[in-house]
DNA sequence: GTTTACGTTTGACATATATCAAGCCAGGTG
DNA sequence: CACCTGGCTTGATATATGTCAAACGTAAAC
């Protein structure tokens, strides 16, 4: 791993608490790659023998089951996967997917699981990490089972408007066919719930986004942070 | 709290690791109640005061937004809620409210966060807890992204044929109204749904179920430890 | 520059699911 | 015992969403 990689990880939250000597031993046993777009790095149902962290580029996590497949989510910089397989040991839910060319630090679950058995401050920093991505889920699973698709869309926008700066014009970081999948529908259909979103003050050209009505769209969205916030 | 409680709680995966030091002092300030059938416990966008714990009965948790309601799950003895929120400090994602009467335990969440920051055992096994957890609601998506609702209601009797004991005759133990929100449906489609298996050998009636094909309903399930197994 | 591949959009249609209204049934209550 | 309540079921209908096929556009590949 390059050394300009080290202060990187060492500042995200989940290593930011932990011993120098037990980061040491985390960092000894890893290895980072450059992966082309497009490349699966785990297979649901393997055992998971890495904790992976983005160091660069963008990750999809995905699951199927009979010859059906779903986005779960994309993960950027600094975020992690799977940490709740590698600590409990047990096989991988998720497949994973590079999206564009990216960089991956794998650190061996072993050592994870051996760390966090010694250094407690980095069992409690797992403790945040974990917490953090269940309630992420369940704020999920409330969107997908108390709203339309045209609503999870309208929220998603708005959430990503923000995530952009807020101004009115911003771009569609992802494709729409994944997009798609991650709010739950097909690709059809989201070409229609973009349409449907018009007379919302909504305007999309390919990747371009344009919201003219905030508030129109905000009226039909009803953001809640207990859904759409996702630090609280 | 009565001390006939005591060991039921302390033989609990979550408490079974930790000194008796900081067991007891997480006992000193919680206190036991009897709550009738239909009482809310705990409104979701509050802060998190306690962590619950089933000793006897159920509780649902659930969730609102824009005047609708879904149920999330249904939690039996020796089940904990809500610990990702008392760790965190955060608000309540969800609401609950006893189904039957229920005796429930509650932990001030801040002796929670004081043990867990001083207890580096029970800071383990939070964290096995939550990823216990977390694993749990990813099989949920999976189950309804990938899923039709009768998909999901034939795996979910397997999965209870399974938990009680095997035989081809059970009980239902929750209402069927519950099952269809905890399955994302309405009960008039559940009451569909029932009849749509009926050509694979399943017949439901009130709470009373028998599956007299399983092959041909485990054809049409296809269930997977990926979704359907709780451990793993 | 042309070609090709692939994501997107559109329309027509099929299916899944929700809604509404009515009737049914069982369990609890007077 | 009869009554009532609330959950369940059923049928008719509406809406949401998925499927299929074709056309379109754009960006990479030759």
């Amino acid at each position: 791993m390059r050394d300009s990689d080290i202060p990187a990880i060492r500042s995200l939250e989940l290593f930011r608490e932990m011993s120098d000597e037990s980061f040491a031993e985390l960092v000894r046993g890893a290895y980072v790659q450059n992966f082309p777009p497009n490349m699966e790095l785990i297979v649901e149902g393997d055992p998971c023998d890495f904790l992976h962290i983005v160091v660069d580029g963008s990750v999809e996590l995905f699951a199927n089951w009979n010859e059906r497949e779903t986005a779960m989510t994309i993960l950027r910089e600094g975020a992690t996967f799977i940490l709740a397989a590698a600590i409990r040991d047990a096989p991988n839910l998720m497949s994973a997917r590079t999206l564009e060319r990216s960089r991956i630090i794998m650190v061996p679950a072993e050592d994870v699981r051996a760390v966090f058995q010694k250094d407690h401050d980095f069992a409690r920093a797992i403790v945040q990490e974990l917490a953090y991505c269940y309630r992420g889920v369940i704020k999920g699973v409330k969107g997908l089972k108390l709203r339309t698709s045209i609503e999870r869309l309208a929220n998603y926008l708005l959430k990503l408007q923000k995530k952009m700066g807020g101004g009115d014009k911003f771009e569609l970081p992802i494709e729409k066919r994944r997009l798609a999948s991650i709010l739950g529908m097909t690709p059809e259909n989201l070409s229609r719930a973009i349409k449907a979103l018009r007379p919302y003050g909504l305007i999309i050209d390919g990747q371009f986004i344009e919201i003219t009505k905030p508030d129109d769209l905000k009226q039909l969205a009803k953001p809640t942070p207990l859904i759409d916030d996702p630090r609280s």
